[in-house]
DNA sequence: TATCAGTTTAGAATGATTCTAAAGTGTTGA
DNA sequence: TCAACACTTTAGAATCATTCTAAACTGATA
């Protein structure tokens, strides 16, 4: 609890209930895969009682401070990922299923970066089912 | 315009003005990344005036019979590709900036695909800036 | 050319997300 | 310890891309 207030001080994050709430469940140590809508019963489950706008808040704020990976997967959801090392996924919309990809993938044979232009990320999503 | 209404029978879509004209459009030899709105732009720029409502029905037929691919990169609009060939692209959400990348991309040190599951495409987005 | 299934369309509805502005709360300095 | 204020939370409204509805229209067929 005061490991969480501290940890989000070193982020520039003032520790507010929610925000400590929404910490605790989100950085236990498991690796997840979450939507405000998922977070939101999640929380609700536990008798975390936490506004959506908060919940968007929040999952922006952690985002903006590199807490959170975002993922764009599906155009319905914006889904966000405890994992912020390079990692890529599965995915499959029909199952609304999502799986980290953490072994050392290479992109070879990439062409040369568009002029005046610098790759921030190679994003790699394994497309399952259709 | 006889070519596209054959075009589209062949692709079991009935040749309407409407989807002779998006399909005129789409499919003149060159590559293009759409959206509906930026399809609309377009398309009143020419003096075609065809409902939002149709322009999403076309896109969304289109796809369907695999004229289109569509590409899920920003929370807030869905792009459609004229090239529907396997490739991938460099994207700079910044700058809506996206260009195809033909050239031919090998992805290596995949983990075992999940039980019972199929990989339908792999998909590799470059992302620029930041 | 009549008929009808497939299309188009205006306008309403949807739904995730953002915005607003008012009330609440960490933090800081004295 | 506490006043003061900037930062947060929140309910509810607003936004906006997209989908839906159901009525009018039209390509295909016989």
């Amino acid at each position: 609890m005061n490991d969480i207030k501290q940890f989000l001080r070193s982020n520039s994050l003032r520790p507010t209930k929610q925000r400590i709430v929404i910490a605790g469940y989100l950085f236990d140590g498991t690796d997840k895969h979450i939507t405000a809508e998922s977070l939101s019963t999640e929380l609700t489950k536990r008798k975390h009682i936490i506004s959506l706008a908060t919940i968007y808040n929040t999952l922006h704020d952690f985002y903006e401070n590199g807490l959170l990976k975002k993922l764009i997967l599906s155009s319905d959801r914006v889904y966000f990922d405890t994992n912020t090392d390079d990692h890529h996924h599965f995915y499959s919309e029909k199952d609304q299923f999502l799986i980290d990809i953490n072994k050392n993938i290479k992109v070879n044979g990439l062409p040369k970066t568009p002029k005046n232009k610098k790759i921030n990320k190679i994003e790699v999503i394994v497309h399952l089912d259709k």
